[in-house]
RNA sequence: GCACCCGUAGCUCAGCUGGAUAGAGCGUUGGCCUCCGGAGCCAAAGGUCAGAGGUUCGAAUCCUCUCGGGUGCGCCA
């Protein structure tokens, strides 16, 4: 249903021109044919398969490579065609490449940026209970969906980011009812009310209905039960936003549960005159097909549920955004909710349903058990952002002692906190995460700080070159393997970037940025032991050129980061 | 019981919109700076891609079944 038409207008004109020079001679469209990576950099740069254009002919795939091989005329980016069993594999012309390359990198045109012009994604994450403090597992749907709000719209769609609070319903109801209990007239605390919450639970015989009886209140309009409300939202807010601000997240739009809760009325009225909406033991219910349970849309006392205000928001973000998508960056836990809450917007006759996906993801762990408040194995976001940040600094004070201490101050909180976001983004979505502090915090190998440090080196080379980069540079003067390697890394970006988006997988980001900065790790290594290989060299053309290559790469692993809500600094 | 997700090297994971010899990191072993930052680089060792069928010229990748692990299944969110 998201399939995106043959639109190859993400490809640069390195992968167009080996599309074209295919299609010109096999009688296809060049957006039908798919431009490759050769498994070994000697077999070439691009390679395009012959399959399907010998399968229409009838021929042998082989023979049909050979012959495009065969008619090719070099281009001004491709130098040579070879045919390689049934694929064509093509060489660059490196300097015209490498200028391309450099240019769109280090100009920002690398990415596709109007991709999504007209375009408008919002994205429901984050999207945490009021009352309570920000676990460490709220860390996935606030990455994941920061991650994707930045690479939409670094494509050029209008992104609107929500934070659909869970600031109503029947546990806020139980919140009320605890907190009149026993701790009226004390500040109402974000600990204290988790506190009583749990307490409530634990000691009260109907929780659930004393809750329900309170929510009622609250739905009611009751001015004393709305004003505490209000104040219990207040200072959970506050306490969300200090994480948002660490992690430099800014929401559109903050409407939460309760803005909806006022609008389901007009709703349910309607689903009740098209019949839809019928009595099922004591609550209304619509019945669903193919679903064993219906969805409930009012207690048997008359609230709301999560449900109705779900469709209530549903329909807002509809009527006020017209999404092309509308994301739902939710725990797998929720599935069935939101299988039945689209199923339940289709039934209602919005088109539209099918526009709403929900982006779900595995559990994080905690000592092999689900971590969540309710059951308890709470870890704090902010106190693992704060043990990150000092491993962090410790490691820098001992590495780079000459970093003035403010300065050490705010990369560690950069670099800890960047460890933290690509560890939670590094793999796939679907999959659980064990939570272990010490893999997280480790700066080793596969990691964020690795693309950080990379960046740093980058800079720290800019530095001390002292002078202008230039891009008007005879890149003839990039003769080395190692060079080429690392500028064909820059030609994988804007495809990395369009399937992140597509697939709403931000992780193949993170994978990219591991590659790049691997890539140019190894060139910039190469120059330890060779000193003509580094980059300030004496001979002024040769260093112009490696400089502007630095730059490239440099542009690159900063926006990359900037995709995963990860800062860039310059020196660490 | 029904539904969904996961199963790739000792461990953590890429690769799964089918293509050429399945790749990283950690750990293990052995190397590399009188250095443009060693948070780095190179090399060795390590895999019946859970198992069995099927589709295909071609399957870790798609389909079916089995096994193992996890989650969900009306008035919580």
């Amino acid at each position: 249903m998201l399939a995106c038409a043959a639109m190859p207008s993400h490809l640069t004109p390195l992968h167009s021109a080996a599309a074209e020079a295919v299609a010109a001679h096999a009688g296809v469209a060049a957006s039908e044919l798919k431009v490759e990576t050769p498994p070994r950099p000697e077999m070439g740069d691009f390679a395009v398969g012959c399959f399907t254009i010998a399968k229409a002919k009838k021929a042998n795939p082989a023979q049909v490579a050979k012959e495009i091989a065969a008619a090719f005329q070099p281009t001004e980016l491709l130098a040579s065609a070879t045919a390689a069993g049934p694929f064509v594999n093509f060489r660059a012309n490196r300097a015209a490449a490498f200028k391309w390359l450099i240019g769109a990198a280090t100009g920002g045109s690398l990415l596709p940026r109007t991709l999504g012009a007209g375009k408008t994604i919002t994205i429901d994450y984050g999207s945490p209970n009021i009352s309570k403090r920000l676990a460490y597992h709220h860390i996935r749907s606030t990455t994941i969906g920061h991650a994707l709000a930045q690479s939409f719209r670094a494509l050029g769609y209008r992104v609107v980011a929500i934070n659909f609070l869970g600031d109503w319903g029947t546990t806020h109801g139980m919140v009320l009812a605890a907190y009149e209990r026993w701790g009226a007239g004390a500040p109402p605390t974000i600990d204290l009310l988790d506190q009583l919450y749990k307490r409530f639970r634990a000691e009260v015989a109907d929780p659930e209905g004393e809750g329900r009886a309170w929510l009622k209140r609250l739905e009611n309009g009751e001015p004393e039960a709305t004003a505490l409300w209000q104040r219990f939202r207040d200072v959970s807010w506050a306490e969300f936003e200090e994480v948002y601000r660490i992690l430099d997240i800014h929401y559109d739009d903050l409407n939460g549960e309760a803005y909806f809760a006022k609008q389901t009325d007009a709703i349910l009225e309607k689903l009740k005159d098209e019949g839809l909406l019928v009595e099922s033991e004591g609550a209304q219910v619509v019945e669903l097909e193919e679903e064993k349970a219906p969805i409930v849309l009012l207690s048997k006392d008359g609230t709301t549920l999560y449900a109705t205000r779900d469709v209530a928001a549903a329909i807002y973000r509809e009527e006020r955004y017209h999404p092309t998508r509308s994301l739902y960056v939710v725990d797998r836990g929720q599935s069935f909710h939101f299988r039945q809450l689209f199923k339940l917007l289709a039934k209602m006759g919005f088109g539209w349903a099918s526009t709403c996906q929900h982006i779900s993801f595995g559990q994080v762990k905690v000592g092999g058990k689900k971590a969540g408040s309710r059951l308890g194995n709470v870890v704090l976001m902010r106190d693992v952002f704060k043990i990150a940040e000092d491993e962090v600094r410790e490691v820098i004070a001992q590495v780079n002692p000459s970093l003035p201490a403010d300065v050490r101050d705010q990369v560690a909180r950069q670099v800890g906190i960047g460890a933290m976001i690509f560890g939670n983004l590094a793999s796939q979505r679907e999959k659980d995460i064990e939570f272990d502090l010490d893999k997280a915090v480790s700066l080793d190998g596969d990691s964020g700080p690795y693309v950080q440090y990379s960046h740093a080196r980058c800079a720290s080379i800019l530095r001390k070159a002292n002078e202008p980069v230039a891009t008007d540079v005879d890149f003839g003067k990039l003769a080395s393997d190692a060079e080429w390697a690392v500028a064909k890394r820059l030609a994988d970006f804007p495809e990395i970037v369009v399937r992140a988006t597509d697939n709403c997988e931000p992780h193949v980001i993170c994978h990219y940025l591991l590659e790049l900065a691997g890539e140019f790790s190894r060139w910039y290594t190469a120059g330890n032991g060779d000193a003509t290989l580094r980059v300030l060299v004496d001979d002024a053309e040769v260093r112009r050129a490696r400089l502007a290559l630095v730059a490239a790469v440099q542009a690159t692993l900063r926006e990359g980061l900037s995709l995963l809500g990860m800062a860039a600094p310059d020196q660490m």
